[in-house]
DNA sequence: TAGTAGTGACTAACATTTGCCCACAAATG
């Protein structure tokens, strides 16, 4: 089993504990194990190989021996007994807003309901409103969200769909009188790849006409709920947004309790009771018998404020997960993570030769005018039809251009030939090393064959990591989000290969890809793996997509010395030298410099 | 269930808002 399939089972398992109401503590252990798997960067069987399983955060000897048994069976017997208590199929009807474990367990222990089907059945026939603590409303209320629900799914949307339309409702609500702030929070903010809700933030003073123009707004379909502070609305899209409102004097708790995680709010707010403080979206405020002339709350209009309180340094939105940061920053460790402004080429991009919408001047010149200092010209391979890949003899022909933009736009911007070779499906590269030699720098890729059996296509991976001309694998799973999973590669093996060969990892910055995935990118980083953030760019707006990679790099620790898109030219020439066609002789660089 | 202290027991995740029914469940980070 994978990764994934384990942590859907113990997520799966966590809620049928739920719904037959079984100790907090108990549900919330195999939640947090599910999460620990799911953020864990390695393969589960490789960890259990190595008898490393209880060293997984929220992992210990009955949870390992668990995971064991499904690495083993591709069953777990817990899970079939606790089947027999709460039939799994009780599940999904958490998914319907309104609905938690408690009804859920009322439904079925009254009803005998058990399918969404069924519940839809007792809704419309009127058994629903006999429940207790449940009514007519309520009923009518369930009917909706079914609805809802098999309109527009659960699913999660990419990023790269979100941020547009949250900039476009902040921008409306910015405008509106006595609003002095706005912000996106949740997991948006802190630029998961995915997210379930856009969750936004105002300060002003008087909330209710801010709330009233949210609710009807023209893109609305569905008001969940509309209060003083909080508001929740459905979009036409089925996006969900929720708002909270408060005085600009609150906004630092405010911005830091609605970026999250939950779970990181858990550990600031565990912090600050030490300190005999409770912390909520409002302020600071003493537990219990305080000493006389105490303030009865401590406001922070600033997150660095909300911090400061707590005695930690602050830490940016993309790295509160708590994945370690709460330690980090308490040891004063915390990463310094790359930043946009650190980066100053992009090695992967496409012109008319290929896919691309633009020649390699007007690339050159866009980049250019973005800030970067080099690039490196990298069309398609002839083997990708569909993309109007180039045989060797285009290729040569296009080495005169990419010189020509070169000497074109003088000596403080440089453009390097190079191309995003296809591994082809028998491993086999597009260009002969000939051809590679000739070339500043060389990508390659997997765009086809990708559901090869695991050996298979990893071995595509390492054969090019392996070869000496290639200098970086570009988006290495070739996973398409938020549907396509992309290659099953056993990523630990890929990543000590380019840690021991050198080779650039990339971190590819088009939202539909953030691949290297942050967790790939954290585990990367430990094992000392160059990365490279490239926008991947077909056109010029492309070049803009540049912080969702940098996002992704954050969100795995990654600090500029992680990135060679950082280097000044000159330590990427001499990078590129020694990785050349003669770097058989070469010192391994994976982290060493 | 995990983690810790110590080999069986004990503790452990915060703090709010909203809606609907009439005290609580659900949802939010």
């Amino acid at each position: 089993m994978t990764n994934r399939e384990i942590a859907d089972l113990f997520e799966k398992v966590a809620d049928m504990l739920a719904i037959r109401g079984d100790s907090i503590h108990r549900i919330l252990a195999y939640r947090r194990a599910a999460e620990s798997i799911r953020a864990l960067g390695r393969d589960v069987q490789v960890v259990a190989q190595e008898g490393g399983l209880t060293d997984i955060p929220g992992i210990g000897q009955t949870l390992a021996d668990k995971i064991e048994e499904m690495l083993a069976t591709g069953r777990l017997q817990f899970y079939e007994k606790l089947s027999q208590d709460v039939p799994p199929s009780l599940v999904t009807l958490l998914r319907v807003e309104g609905l938690g474990p408690k009804r859920v367990k009322a439904v079925y222990e009254t009803l005998n309901i058990t399918t969404l089907a069924q519940l839809t059945e007792a809704a419309r026939a009127g058994d629903l409103r006999k429940l207790p603590g449940m009514g007519e409303k309520s009923e009518a209320k369930l009917l909706v969200a079914i609805e809802a629900l098999a309109r527009h799914g659960d699913d999660r949307t990419p990023l790269g769909d979100a941020w547009p339309i949250a900039q476009a409702i902040l921008a409306e609500l910015a405008a509106l009188p006595g609003v002095s702030q706005v912000a996106v929070g949740g997991s948006l903010r802190r630029m998961r790849e995915t997210i379930g809700d856009i969750d936004l933030l105002v300060a002003a003073e008087d909330a209710p006409p801010i709330m009233a123009h949210f609710c009807g707004m023209e893109r609305v379909e569905t008001v969940l709920g509309q209060g003083p502070t909080k508001s929740s609305v459905v979009l036409l899209n089925g996006l969900q947004v929720d708002l909270r409102v408060l005085p600009a004097g609150r906004w630092g708790t405010l911005l830091s309790y609605f970026t999250g995680s939950k779970e990181h709010n858990v550990r600031l707010r565990e912090l600050a009771l030490k300190q005999g403080l409770s912390l909520n979206e409002h302020a600071f405020r003493p537990v219990g018998d305080s000493p006389a002339g105490t303030p009865d709350e401590i406001l922070c209009p600033t997150e660095e404020a909300v911090y400061q309180t707590l005695g930690l340094p602050y830490i940016l939105p993309t790295l509160r997960e708590d994945r370690g940061e709460i330690e980090a920053a308490l040891a004063g460790r915390l990463p310094d993570v790359v930043r946009s402004s650190d980066i100053v080429a992009d090695l992967h991009m496409h012109t008319t030769w290929s896919d691309g919408k633009l020649s390699v001047l007007e690339m050159a010149q866009a980049a250019q005018a973005r800030g970067r200092q080099y690039i490196v010209i990298t069309d398609h391979s002839a083997s990708l039809g569909i993309a109007n890949g180039l045989s060797v003899e285009r290729l040569r022909q296009q080495a005169a251009e990419v010189r020509a933009a070169d000497a074109a736009l003088g000596p403080d911007f440089r453009v390097f030939h190079g191309t995003e070779m296809e591994i082809r499906a028998d491993g086999t590269l597009d260009y002969p090393d000939e051809v590679l030699a000739e070339l500043d720098f060389v990508i390659a890729s997997l765009h086809t064959s990708l559901s090869q059996p695991r050996a298979q296509v990893t071995a595509r991976a390492l054969a090019a990591i392996d070869n000496p001309h290639v200098d970086m694998l570009a988006h290495p799973t070739g996973r398409l989000l938020p549907d396509r999973p992309g290659a099953d590669l056993d990523m630990d093996a890929v990543l000590f290969a380019a840690s021991r060969t050198g080779t650039i990892l990339e971190i590819n910055a088009h939202p539909r890809r953030l691949d290297l995935r942050d967790s790939h990118v954290r585990r990367a980083v430990d094992l000392g793996v160059w990365l490279a953030i490239n926008c991947d760019a077909h056109d010029e707006a492309d070049f803009e997509m540049l912080h969702y990679g940098v996002a992704t790099a954050q969100r795995g620790w990654a600090t500029a010395a992680n990135v060679v898109n950082t280097w000044p030219l000159a330590r990427f020439l001499a990078y590129l030298r020694r990785h050349g066609p003669a770097a058989g002789s070469a010192p391994l660089r994976g982290g060493l410099l």
